[in-house]
DNA sequence: GTTTATTTGTTCGTATGTATT
DNA sequence: AAATACATACGAACAAATAAA
């Protein structure tokens, strides 16, 4: 349940108040590791530990001999700042509600060499479920997802098909990381009538694998973003 | 001179080789900690940060209470920082050459807007860049760099004009992080002329904006990619 | 241009806490 | 319930990069 208990998350949480706060953007720059384990009392080490967090978070940066500094934020929102989310979570993350509509849902084992590949199955029959998602009341993404029927119950999947299929597989399994490779592509018939885009208007296609922590693949998602409404923004560190 | 005399790159440059080679491969999972500082007879928190460089590389990845485990690699490639690739990384990684010609060279205060803001100037004079990018003999992408005049010997960038600019600012200033925005738009008349697409392909535009640590912009980039030839990988982890 | 102070980086040792099987 | 494995936290010392005197 969260239960976070450490020291140095809560170091970083009060870190970051001041940073809000404006305590300690005085030219961007935080008072010393020495200096910070003495104001908060606590080993030198946990401070550093708390700064590594917030430098995860893209919050502070530092540099050696140098010292800490506030990292320039962008007011907009990032896809890859808070780590993996759903659909759902990033709707949060950007002040929207976000809904599903169902568009096909079936079991199946005729499935494109792609899916079968990333999913490596053969013969095994997988679930597949095509959905409208919304931001708002936009249409924003076409997703086409596919998971291998042994990784859920169907009767719980169709009682859930149109909220977090995110959630549903965390109840069984444990979802580690992802790999994702975004591309640009034309909206053809089918995809510019339910994004309510032109036929021939640009959308960003993103392919996910998702995996769990000992490498086995949990689900493969293929979802076309309107170009005109979602960008996919990403920080990027120097070494 | 890249002198990095630290054990904890070293350990992790051995646990690497031993991936790579198969030692370690057994069902995807490492030794404990406890074994592989035995091992390579150091401190449990070497062998932490050894490991720590690893996951931050997509190398491996961890499970409090379970154990550490080697990551799914892509065969294609497999970003080593925090999400996407740099051009000249992502030709190396194909097994490509990369190459630059010169479309046009100026100094100017006459800045769109997006210009401006991103880079924090109102009337300065800034170098604007147009290349043309090429994949082998590939035409791929067309960037236009922003930079301000200040940060650049301008006779020294004259001579490096189709070379890598990112290393000429370098040499003076200190590059710490960039914020990027991906997004899809049409090719127009100009841009599927360069990049050898018809008018009307999509595209995959990147805005980037590069800082020093102190938040201060280097560079604004704006890159136009064939939707076609080009994907940008990604690599996500939950929490 | 060299020295000195400041700041982050590395590395050890030790002990205890928490999650998983 | 016990064993295993990662997580947290302290203290201490020296190294390396940077900026200021």
């Amino acid at each position: 349940m969260r239960n976070t208990t450490n020291i140095f998350t809560e170091i970083a949480n009060k870190i970051n108040t001041k940073i809000k706060n404006g305590s300690y953007s005085i030219e961007q720059k935080l008072p010393s590791e020495y200096d910070l384990a003495k104001e908060f009392n606590v080993s030198r080490l946990t401070i550093r530990k708390a700064v590594d967090l917030l430098i995860k978070q893209n919050i502070l940066i530092k540099q050696k001999g140098k010292g800490t500094y506030i990292m320039k934020q962008t007011d907009k929102f990032q896809s890859g700042k808070n780590g993996l989310l759903s659909f759902t979570e990033s709707a949060r993350a950007y002040g929207k509600t976000s809904k599903a509509t169902l568009i096909t849902f079936e079991k199946t084992t005729q499935l494109p060499e792609e899916v079968k590949e990333n999913l490596q199955v053969q013969e095994e029959p997988v679930f597949h479920i095509k959905r409208l998602r919304f931001f708002d009341e936009d249409p924003m993404t076409i997703e086409e997802i596919f998971i291998k029927e042994t990784l859920l119950d169907e009767a719980t999947l169709e009682e859930n098909i149109t909220g977090s299929i995110f959630k549903l597989i965390e109840e069984k399994s444990d979802i580690a990381y992802s790999h994702q490779e975004i591309e640009a592509v034309l909206a053809t018939d089918e995809l510019s009538e339910f994004l309510a885009v032109e036929k021939g208007q640009p959308l960003l296609l993103v392919h996910t694998t998702t995996y769990s922590a000992s490498g086995h693949p949990i689900l493969f998602d293929k979802s076309y973003y309107r170009g005109d409404k979602y960008t996919f923004k990403n920080i990027l560190h120097r070494i």
